[in-house]
DNA sequence: ATTGGATGTGATCACGTTATCACCTTATCA
DNA sequence: TGATAAGGTGATAACGTGATCACATCCAAT
């Protein structure tokens, strides 16, 4: 157990000298791989504890082409959407003795391939990677480099890839439906940046359901990025129309809050005077008013989905691969209001 | 740029091969290192980028000893206290090439060390680590190893570790003598398991506040673990005692949104019957409601500044360890209320 | 007695890189 | 003129493991 003030580290010739054999034969004892004989093993797992051997996983890498870690790139880590899965993903691989390297991309496809280089470098077994968009660049990088790759949140037909994501068509239409049937004719869409995956089945999914439950009604579609910053800007343009809407759908959780905010800075009520519905539910561990009503994803088991589909492919790089699909989930609280009555506000 | 349809990895030999030169001359452009030709140069990189040249970070690290890889080690990544500080790290360490793995110990022990030898293995460049209580098994895994440490977040005594953290007590402090000036007489604290030193430091704070501000006031120290589930529970029991508080100090913000929780299902009001502060803020982009008043972290700056740190203390491991401590700041909102007036419920 | 499989062990080398040393060439200076 | 320094290059040897091969020993079945 104890190493002195140690300063380079024990290496398993040491642990062979003191145990009296070879290396190989510790190298045995350590991977549980081949015969050793009883005797030799508690002499030589004696050794190890007594020197506190921990063996060099950049020698192991270098011959074995495997470094016990995958890699988590997500656009941003703070979204609690991806904070859950990071979680989900970490407790899943942890749990067979990998770790996890994390990045964000801020939706930027640069950032993508320089992350993606780096754990080429670093032979990494895996990588779960949300692509901002198609992720071309980053995905060819790991096929050609041999590593496995789950793609995750948003669709992709690569077909050398797993995918993991939601529904996101499916639970924008949900939502649509109801706004519909709560009587509402004039919608606005917030949405992210065109091209990215999920805004645009959300967009998609929404837009139709209103085709199908209120045909002609207006549906108006603001882009901007993922942020509350954004939100809040769209939603002050749309609550300034002369025509405003009388729901609002956010394709992301932070564009719902920031949509919130500028209702509130304008003394626009929420469901009163606008309702209003999102994506992405907040953990309910940090939520102090349960207030909007959103289409929850399943976070954090997408991440298990996905940390496990990837041990599955990296155990066996043969199996075909699979696009997962899980189903969204609406909830449905106060910010959406109820049926507008008889008297909708005149169109 | 193209691979072919890749299996195996290019090394540096075809490189050179391509180039015409050696693998060293291969090493010295790759790493801009001694003395190359420019027209060789030129060559060189020709080459590396025809084949997509990647160099192989095991070997390399076998060699070098470096990684390119530092560890965050938190208690929970789902708090979006450590969310925020995951970010600053990474932001920071990023630009400087490196990258993060990732850990959650939940505040176990055994997870700890679990993580640390990992860590060892894989030969990390330093370690960014929130010890549950004083982390020694780990902390002392790291040391024989030679891991450079930075302790965040939590008090350590370690000689040879930086530590980055907040003043806890002085924010505990400051929500004390808040909440004496406001006219409270009889308060709750609830807080974390005993031996973490937040939890003991905000205890202490805010103890002390009151036997300043108002002496012979009471305050009873409620302990559980640092989840919604548990401050719900203890404030439950707090409500429930012949004598309820007036004022309520959660020293963690889980703790927080669980009281509020118990009290809304209680139909207490907050701040009317009861005053309720926590610690550590939530990020802006997810509150709906701001209504909470803390004391809050400089969570993000926490991260830049662990992760300098560190950086600094790999470039550098002769230089003096630092304590850090950062201040927190009070956020006033409603949940504190204002002054009970002349008639504080009988004592 | 002989074969053959199961058990048990170590020497040797390769994994891909970089530190070191050795060796060139050319320029500069006394 | 020769000496010295600076620029430029490659052969070789590690770094710490684990795959492979070679070689023991033992026991059971011929």
């Amino acid at each position: 157990m104890e190493t002195g003030p140690g300063k380079s580290r024990v290496t398993i010739r040491e642990v062979a000298e003191r145990a009296g054999v070879g290396t190989m034969t510790v190298s045995r004892v350590v991977n549980r791989s081949g015969y050793v004989h009883r005797d030799t093993r508690e002499r030589v797992e004696a050794a190890v504890a007594a020197l506190g051997y921990l063996p060099n996983q950049h020698a192991r890498g270098l011959r074995s082409r495997r470094s016990g870690t995958i890699a988590l790139i997500v656009t941003d880590i703070t979204n609690p959407f991806f904070t859950t899965i990071a979680r989900g993903v970490e407790d899943t691989v942890s749990a067979a003795g990998q770790m996890v390297l994390l990045g964000n991309t801020d939706e930027v496809e640069e950032e993508e391939c320089r992350y993606m280089k780096m754990l080429v470098q670093k032979g990494v077994d895996g990588v779960i990677f949300v692509p901002a968009r198609r992720g071309e660049a980053a995905l060819e990088l790991a096929r050609s480099n041999g590593v496995p790759v789950v793609v995750l949140d948003r669709r992709s037909d690569a077909p050398d890839v797993d995918v993991v994501r939601c529904d996101s068509w499916g639970g924008a239409f949900e939502l649509g439906r109801l706004l519909c049937h709560n009587g509402h004719r004039r919608f606005t869409v917030l949405a992210g940046p065109t091209g990215i995956s999920t805004s645009d089945d959300r967009v998609e999914g929404f837009s139709r359901a209103v085709e199908e439950f209120s045909p002609g009604a207006r549906v108006s579609v603001r882009h901007g990025r993922f942020s509350v910053r954004d939100g809040s800007e769209l939603m002050g343009q749309a609550l300034e129309e002369a025509n405003p809407p009388t729901a609002v759908f956010a394709v992301n959780n932070f564009l719902a809050i920031g949509a919130l905010t500028a209702a509130r800075e304008r003394q626009v009520r929420v469901p009163g005077d606008v309702a209003l519905v999102g994506f992405d539910d907040l953990p309910a561990q940090l939520v102090t008013f349960p207030f909007l009503t959103v289409s929850a994803q399943p976070a954090y088991a997408m991440g298990v989905e996905a940390g496990t589909r990837l041990l599955r492919r990296i155990e066996d790089p043969s199996l075909p691969c699979e696009k997962i699909i899980l189903p969204t989930q609406m909830v449905v609280r106060e910010s959406s209001g109820g049926w507008l009555g008889s008297t909708p506000s005149p169109s």
